[in-house]
Order: C-alpha cells, then sequence, then structure tokens
DNA sequence: CCACACTACATCGTATACGATTTCATACAC
DNA sequence: GTGTATGAAATCGTATACGATGTAGTGTGG
C-alpha cells in the first residue's frame, strides 16, 4: 500500500496556501487577493479559490466586498484588543474544561515547554519563543473535551498568528513575565485547583499580555 | 429612486432560505442536501448552492463529507450539551461586557420583556415565548462593544434555534423559574452590579436550562 | 447461502465562458 | 478650476459542461 495521493481537493490547496502565507506575513494587511491572479499561480480554476477565500472570510483572516474583492484583514488596535479579548475568554474556559482531564504526563510536558520557553528568554529568538508559547497552551487546553471551544480557540490563535503584533517582539520583558505566569497555572493545575479559578488565572494570562501591549502602545488598559 | 433590487447575490439567497428552513425545522436532521436538487428548486445554478452549505457547515448547521455530500447535523444530546456550554460562556462574557454600555432605556425595555414573558406563560405558546427570551437576551449582550464576541455570540443562538430540543417545550416549569432569573439579573444590571457578577449570573442562567433538560433526560448534570 | 468483484448510477469537484457590477481615467460643461 | 458625466478596463458572480469519486445493485464463484 503506497499511502498513494494526498487528495486533497483544489479549494482545500487553495486555502491552505493563503492561510499559511498569511500566517506568516508573506501577505501584508491590505493586500488585494485577485481571484484571477491566485488562480493562475495556484495553476488551478478560480471557483476553488473563490471557495477558499470565503472560508477566510468566516474566520476573520480577510475582509471581503461583493463585486470588489478581498483584502487581507487590516490589523488595527482595536481588532488586536478585540481578538485577545475573545481569546482570552474562550482559550481561559477550555483550560478550566480540560483541567479535570489533564494526566500527570500532559501536565510534566507543558512543564517541559514551559522550561524551554525559560531557557529561550537567553539568545531571545521571538520566532521560536512564540512557537512553544503556543504549543505549551495547546497542552493545556488541548484536552478539553467540548469540541466548539476547542475551535473557538483555535480560530482566535489563527487571528492572532496572521497579525504581527502578536509576537512577544515588541513589549519588553513581557515574554520574562509571560513564563512566571505560566508557572503559576502549573501549579494551580497540578494541585487540582477548582476550575473557576483555573479559568480566572488562564484569562488573566491573556489579558495581561494584552495589558502590556496597550500600555507599550500608550493606551488605557482594558477591563474584563 | 425606485428602490429596485435587493441586489442579493444568489449564494446569498441560497443561505438565507436554507438556514430559514433549517432554523425552523421543515429540514429534519439526517435530510440530505443535494446540490442539484436545491438548484433546481431555488432556480440557480450549483455554484453558489455550493458555496452556501459550505456557509452553513462553518457554522455547525450541516455536515459535510467530500464526494458524498451534505446532511442536516443531527442534533443528539453530546452536541446540545456542547452548544449550550460554548454559549453559556461567550453570552456571559458579553452580557458582562455590554453592562456598562447598558442605558436605563435599554434595561427599560428588557424588564418590559420579561413581563411579557410572565404574561405569557398563561395559556403558553412556546414558539413565542422562546421569540420574546431571545429578544430579551439580545437586549442584554447587543451593546457588547466586541464584535467577534457578539458574532459568537449569534452563531451560538442560530445553532440552538435550528435544534428543536431547545425549546423550553419540553422541559417542564424550566419557563417560569426562567423568567425568574431574567428578575435577578436584570437586578444586579440596574444596580451597575460589578462585571464579574454578571457574567457569573448570566452564565449560571443557561447551565441550569442547561441542566434542567438534562435532568429531564435522566443524564447527570454538567459541570462549569 | 455467503462473499467478492464488477458495472451502472448518483453526486461532488473543477474548468471554461459569459454577463453584471464596480472603479478609474478622461473629457466636457459650468 | 471644479464638478459631473461618460467610457473602458478590471473584477466578481454565475451558468454550463465534463471529469473524478463514491455508492448501490447485480451477478458469479465458492
Amino acid at each position: 500500500m503506497t499511502v498513494t495521493a494526498p487528495a486533497r481537493s483544489k479549494s482545500q490547496q487553495a486555502y491552505e496556501l493563503l492561510h499559511e502565507r498569511i500566517s506568516a506575513g508573506a501577505l501584508v494587511p491590505g493586500y488585494r487577493l485577485v481571484l484571477s491572479t491566485l488562480a493562475a499561480e495556484l495553476g488551478c480554476s478560480t471557483v476553488p479559490v473563490r471557495e477558499a477565500i470565503r472560508r477566510l472570510q468566516a474566520e476573520g483572516l480577510v475582509t471581503f466586498e461583493p463585486n470588489v474583492g478581498a483584502t487581507v484583514a487590516a490589523v488595527d488596535a482595536t481588532l488586536y484588543l478585540h481578538t485577545m479579548q475573545t481569546l482570552a475568554i474562550v482559550e481561559g474556559a477550555a483550560t478550566a474544561l480540560a483541567a479535570p482531564q489533564l494526566t500527570a504526563a500532559d501536565l510534566a510536558q507543558a512543564r517541559a515547554l514551559n522550561e524551554e520557553l525559560r531557557a529561550c528568554l537567553e539568545d531571545f529568538d521571538p520566532a521560536r519563543f512564540t512557537e512553544l508559547n503556543n504549543r505549551f497552551h495547546e497542552a493545556l487546553y488541548g484536552p478539553c473535551p467540548n469540541p466548539h471551544i476547542l475551535d473557538l480557540v483555535h480560530r482566535g490563535w489563527n487571528r492572532l498568528n496572521a497579525m504581527r503584533a502578536s509576537s512577544f517582539t515588541h513589549i519588553p520583558g513581557r515574554a520574562r513575565q509571560s513564563v512566571e505566569e505560566h508557572e503559576e497555572l502549573l501549579r494551580l493545575l497540578e494541585s487540582r485547583g477548582p476550575a473557576p479559578e483555573v479559568e480566572a488565572l488562564a484569562r488573566a494570562h491573556r489579558m495581561r499580555t494584552l495589558n502590556a501591549y496597550l500600555a507599550a502602545a500608550g493606551e488605557p488598559p482594558s477591563v474584563l
């Protein structure tokens, strides 16, 4: 059995490629996505591209105007705020729901990831730090038994990853503080703390990142 | 200026029609949505129908299998539980965020709606009660300044409305209790209670509906 | 009588082609 | 010089047509 073909549909391929490019920052916000151009580039027709763009629209990565076209969603401070706030809420809930499902192995892995993050603080590599940070959080909310909430969390992360502002690059000192907050969250989870506390702490962790960003941008903190 | 055409695209028309039918329960879960059939019925080609179905898939109202087709999403107790749980979280957060924005007029309108609900308890009309209940809650979370969260709340309501089990019809006594909980929530909002309390109360209200349903179905309550 | 292969059908996935709408540049009137 | 009308170009929206994929029904060998 030669495992043969991926057999992905062209819509799927187009979607994955565009998603990849936007997340990687190769397509700057405001960039205009023209169906025919993308189709030619992908070596397919416009119909699959169109479908891919509608999916990206549903996820909020691109904005779409009828009879005009799609552009990569612009990131202003307000959009970033709303996305982070939403993610704080759903990720907090997901982490709380996942908490009882977490095995000792899960926690050990998360702890190992946080130690990697700590080691990463020296000779700071933003891309690697962001990657490890993603994996750390995913390890904690991943066992959440409610697939809808998980889906919302993933969408939130996708949107954030599409924003260059999301990385810790531009917020001095935030990375180090973040590692400490992870430590606190891990201790609470390991002691099997009550769900509401887990939710509050996970939410607060994200809100603090948001507020650190707002402070660095000279704006007032957001309440929640 | 003759106001002329709505100029809705066919995709949009198809989407709205299918959404309407599913929400109204005209299409039972498991019903198979065939592109060509729907296209003929709508008087258009299959392409717009296809796009509409993908949108419905993204919202969770239909399930889709490549090269096989789409069916109206089946509702089992687990799906209902997950949807209600998700809605409890996002609607609670939305209500808390909206609370500071609520004007006296907003609160008065919500109170009037709850009085209508109370009056509706006699000569009980499930459809009207559900309608009023929707409007009551929308009045409270509508002013939420975060459009992403509002979108998530609307999606949750859409999914619920597509489930016949969502109505209060099958849960004896729940309607009356619900009106009382609304009253409590209104008092908290009118006294400008703190956001965390608002969130907890709004969430608890929905979780109690869920647990009443689970109890009626003979299953253990869900924790959150 | 059961299991397997094969054929026919149903349905989706995509390409191509054309009409509809918007936008931008240009020219004209004031 | 400014504002408005007009034209062409670009782009989206949809229809039709065909190929790819999955499914069910039928027949044959064991």
